[in-house]
Order: structure tokens, then C-alpha cells, then sequence
DNA sequence: TATTTTTACGCAACCGATTGCAATTGTTGT
DNA sequence: ACAACAATTGCAATCGGTTGCGTAAAAATA
């Protein structure tokens, strides 16, 4: 098999006897070139297998039409699901995605950041790793104009745009569901310790929707996981079921861990929903298939990552440096399930 | 905020006073430049924030040490475990990994190969969607010396570095436990109808195992898929149950079929597994989270994608263009859990 | 001291597409 | 028929690293 050489715009030019702006022009349709010009200019591209090489492009123009997603990992079901609708929405506007994980680690996170910035993406996608405190590797990003919106798990005090839902509102309301449900003594399961990260904002909605019901606050029902893995849930959870008067609910700010303690819970005889109700977090695949089916919280994956790419392409398009950098919040939901049922 | 022009070799030339080779030479310590030089070159580029321009190198030295990855989706567990184990693999000899997603859609499997190509990625790694039959989109790869690997789902007739795992095997090992574990009546799904595809050497392999060991193949046990989904699987279940003789077993080629079964059985009042036992192929995390757990054939994506990213590697360093390109089998193992218990 | 070898760095072309501006050809108006 | 203008196409610089080759300076050898 012979060294095939990549087809470039010159070895069409030469062809055909025309300049290379001029094959450019008519591969774009450009309203200088004339009809005839343009047919046939593409029809020799397509002849001899050319196909453009976005590195030439992407230098010359500084803008490479490709949005960097930066995320812990692909194997969580909200995060692939995130990726699923960011690629949806730049698939349609003609957007390249590229994906990254950080694995959680700081330290791969800064490189990756980095990484993105060499590749010269038109902008990025984050979700911050769990170990992540400091962002000054995003700043690049920020001080070259280039989009940057945080999802799901956000930096504090960073002007950037950012997609999250209420997780202070979604916690109140799976709390709250419990309450209805007959709940009165509720654990809750929680993680980190950084004031307004995401499990702590769940946790105040916790812990605002028992005060409002009259509901005494337990510390000893609240218990801290050193990450959100099934392994840790099945620690705290029997750390739970060793208390001497049992909770009759549970509200796990995540449905691995909601499973791990269902699950628990039958190993040691307490059912599930009848002694024990349990809500989780997501809406992971998961949980409709688990027995009893789990009531959780929705988490609109999906929509989230329409809604950050096309954060980043409106305003790449109009690159109006606006200050303003909008939050955007999405609902959730509560899904009663069979985990829950009176 | 000001508009921050990247920092370039140029601005830190200009800053030495030292002509770009010798800053580019210096940044990769090439042997003919001081070190007193390369120092002092580093301390700058860091000092002003440098970050190389990926796009540049790239175009002049037609390599951009990027694996493109091609598979049909990112929220099957086995294709994330997949990419992890590339994405090992690549870090550790600095390679960049872009993963495109074909939603198991031919058009769009062949547009996304255009844009790896595109993108000029130094080597390919695919997992063919569901509807692909013609592979010369691939072509492009092969004739420019583009390595390309494929895993799991791969081309039959194409000469070209295969990943994959003996299905015939895997299917006759899974038909064989069911045996011993005391099943006569064995049901199976299958999908897909073109020969040499995964599922149709499952089923060889089911078919061989109940030969050898004197059970009768009944046509009415092998089910035909339209596509290996959860509600897809509810159906066949269904199907299968509606049978006079029951089937007191059925090897299912997925877990989430599995999962199906188990739970279709679990709703018609038939116990798992001592009326039916039910064994899948993927170790997916849910097999250990279901009731009863699943009992279920490995496949070893991480070590798959290892296996594959290095083929890559290797081939990239070497450059000899070997016409023997290698088929790379890895081991499947029965993993007997509650669903197939005597 | 003269000469060869080594060390360290500079020059300039190159990768391939894009784009402002100049140039050429074609049209219309008078 | 000729100016004025529109429609097409060409020229050449540009993006930012990389690299073959040339050269000056320093070190080693004769």
C-alpha cells in the first residue's frame, strides 16, 4: 500500500488550475465565487478525498469549533448523561466535543485544564473534582475569553456561568416527602465539609424541612461519608442500623448510596419501605430497577449539558463580553417509588 | 479585563533575546542547547504563563499524539471501563484521548470518523455501532498509516488490529455452567443476524455446549432481539414464559438483559434460581446489585482498552508498517453467583 | 600555534487553511 | 464606445511550533 498523502487545498488548486483562497472560498461557499466554480471545486474535493485538516484551520483562526468537557469520570449515569446532551446541542451547531477526566484528582485536573488550553478549545465544560479547592487553573480560560461554565459541581466565589440545580430546595423536598410519608426519625447521609458545596446545600434543606415540620435535628442521624461509593454506604449504613431507637427513614443525597442501604437493610431483617423508607438522588438507572424501586430526586442531566453547551456557543457567537455571567437553575423533581410507600 | 494574546514562543525569543528554535529545543531538552539555557528558558515560559499551541506543533510535524476513540455510547458500563483503561494507558506515555460517541448510528459513526481524521488523530481506536455493515469510512485511516484498533464489536474481513474477547468460548463456558448447575431446558437471546457478529458466536457457542453435553437444541428457546435493551429484554422474558414447558434456564448475552429476565420472573411468581436460573455476560455493575446477584461472564474492558491503546503506542513508535496485524484475545471467566445456584 | 572536533545557537522554510487587498474579467449605463 | 461598477479570482501574509542546515565560539588535539 502506497504512502497516501494527506489531499490538502493545494493539490485541488493545482488540478484545476486555481488559487488555494480560491478553493478555500468555494469549499465554504463564499458569495465571491462564482456557482460553476464552487460545484466544481467541490466536486474534485470529494474525487480526490479531501478532507480539511482543522489543525490549519484551527491555528490560523484561533478558534478550533471544539468544546472541552472537563468531568471526574464517564462512568457515573448523570455524567454520561451530561455528556449526552452537550453532545446533542453541539452536534447541531457543528461543535467538536472533547472529553476529559480529572478521575477526582486535582492534580489531573490542572493538567487537563491545561491540556484543553493547548488544544485551543472554543470553550469548556467543568464539573469540579472532589478535591478540587483551588481554580486558578481555570483562570487561563477566563483571562483569553474563552466560555468556561461550571455544572453540577461548582466552584464559590468564581464569576464564571454556571448550570446547577437547587440542591437546598431538592433536599428540602426529598426531606420533606419522608415527612409525608410517616417519617419521623430521618437519617441523612452527607459528604464533605466545604461550606456551600452541593451535599452540604442538600443537607440544609435537610435540615430546614424537619425544623419546619416540628422535627427534632439528631446529629447522631447524620452521618459523613468520606466518599459517595457503594462501600461507604454499606459503612453508614450499618453504622445507622445500630443505633438503638432505628430510623424509620433515609434520605441519601445519592441513589448508589440509597441502594447500599436498602440493601443493608434487608441483609439485617428491617423492611424496606415498611420499617424503613428510603429516597435517594438522581434518578441513576439504577434505581428503577433495584427491589423496591427507589423514590428518588430527578437530576436533569441531560438538559443540563444542552444548556451549558449552549451557554458556550451563544456566546461564542456574540462574543459581547458581558460581565454578567448568568446562573442557570434547573428543577428537580421527587419520584415516589416504591422505597417510600406508606 | 484586559485581552490577553496567548503567550507564544515568539513573545519568550523576544524576551531571551534567542531565536524560537532555540526556546522550542530548550523546552524539550534537546541535547545541542545549554542547560544554563534550557533553565532559564523554562523559568521564563513559566514566569509568563506559556502554553504550547498544540494546533502549531501538530500541523508542522503531522502528529498530534492523540488517540481518537469511536464507540457507540458512553453510558454502557463496559464501553466507560473501556475508555478508562485507554485513557491509562495514554496518559501514562502522554497521549491526549477524544472520545466521539456514534449512538450506534451509521451516518454518524462515518461523519465522526471524517472529523477524527479531521482532526488528524495519530491513531484510532472503535467499537462499531449496531447498524454499520460497510467499513470503508475506515479507510482513511489505513491508507494514511493511521493505526487502527478494534475492540469488542469488530469488522469481519478487514485487515486490521483486533481487541476482542473468544465469544464462542464465553457463550459455551456460560452454557456449560448452567449444565452443571442442573438445567436441561436452557433458553437464549440473541440479536443481530449477520454471521460472525458477537451475539451469533455466543450462540455458537450455546449451541455446541448443549450438543456436547445431549440436549436438544429447540429453536423455540432462542429468541431474536431487535436490540439489547432493558425493555427489549421484558419482552423476550415474556415470551419465554408464555412457554408450556417452562425453560429452567436462560443465558442471556448482556446484563441488562439478564436483569430483565430476572425481573420479569420475579412479577410471574418464578423464583430465581431455583425454578429458573439466569446467567448474563458483562459483569455491569448491577449484576452484584440486583436480587438475587447475577451470576455472569467477565469481560474485561479496562484490560481491553489497555491492551488496545498500546497496540497504538507501540505501532506509532515503530513505524513499520507490519501487514501482520495481530488479533489480541483476552480470557472471560464464569463468575457463578446466586442466580444460577443449585 | 594551527587545526580539528564539539558545543550552542540562529536562519529560514515548512505544515495547510484563511483572509484583506489587489487585480482581472464581465456588465450596465449613457 | 467608454466610464463606472459589480462579479470573480489571485497574491501573499499569517497563525505558532519544528527542524535541517549553517555558523560562530569554545574545547580538544596535534
Amino acid at each position: 500500500m502506497e504512502e497516501n498523502k494527506h489531499v490538502t487545498i493545494y493539490d485541488i488548486a493545482e488540478r484545476l488550475n486555481l488559487a488555494t483562497s480560491t478553493i478555500s472560498r468555494a469549499l465554504k461557499d463564499h458569495h465571491t465565487i462564482s456557482d460553476k466554480t464552487i460545484k466544481k471545486v467541490k466536486k474534485t474535493a470529494e474525487e480526490m478525498g479531501f478532507v480539511p485538516n482543522t489543525l490549519a484551520a484551527g491555528l490560523r483562526g484561533n478558534k478550533t469549533r471544539t468544546i472541552g468537557v472537563l468531568i471526574p469520570t464517564v462512568t457515573q449515569p448523570f455524567l454520561s448523561s451530561l455528556i449526552s446532551g452537550i453532545e446533542i446541542t453541539a452536534q447541531k451547531s457543528d461543535y467538536t466535543v472533547i472529553i476529559m477526566q480529572s478521575h477526582d484528582s486535582y492534580e489531573e485536573e490542572v493538567n487537563m485544564a491545561k491540556s484543553l488550553y493547548s488544544n485551543r478549545v472554543s470553550g469548556v465544560i467543568c464539573s469540579l473534582a472532589m478535591e478540587t479547592r483551588d481554580t486558578a487553573h481555570f483562570h487561563q480560560f477566563s483571562n483569553n475569553n474563552i466560555p468556561l461554565v461550571f455544572v453540577d459541581r461548582v466552584p464559590k466565589g468564581y464569576n464564571t456561568f454556571r448550570v446547577v440545580i437547587d440542591n437546598y430546595t431538592a433536599g428540602y423536598k426529598a426531606t420533606k416527602h419522608l415527612i409525608e410519608q410517616g417519617c419521623i426519625r430521618i437519617a441523612h447521609f452527607t459528604a464533605g465539609s466545604e461550606l456551600g458545596n452541593l451535599y452540604n446545600e442538600r443537607k440544609r434543606g435537610y435540615i430546614e424541612a424537619l425544623k419546619d415540620h416540628n422535627i427534632e435535628v439528631e446529629e447522631e442521624l447524620i452521618i459523613n461519608l468520606n466518599s459517595v461509593t457503594y462501600e461507604d454506604g454499606v459503612k453508614a449504613s450499618n453504622a445507622l442500623f445500630d443505633l438503638k431507637p432505628l430510623p424509620d427513614g433515609l434520605f441519601a443525597p445519592g441513589d448508589i448510596l440509597a441502594v447500599s442501604a436498602v440493601q443493608t437493610a434487608k441483609k439485617r431483617g428491617i423492611k424496606v419501605p415498611e420499617e424503613f423508607k428510603v429516597i435517594g438522588f438522581n434518578n441513576d438507572p439504577i434505581s428503577q430497577i433495584i427491589d423496591p424501586n427507589l423514590s428518588t430526586i430527578t437530576h436533569p442531566a441531560e438538559k443540563m449539558g444542552k444548556a451549558a453547551a449552549e451557554i458556550i456557543i451563544k456566546n461564542l457567537k456574540s462574543s459581547k463580553n458581558d460581565d454578567a455571567k448568568e446562573i442557570t437553575f434547573l428543577n428537580t423533581e421527587v419520584l415516589a417509588r416504591e422505597s417510600t410507600q406508606k
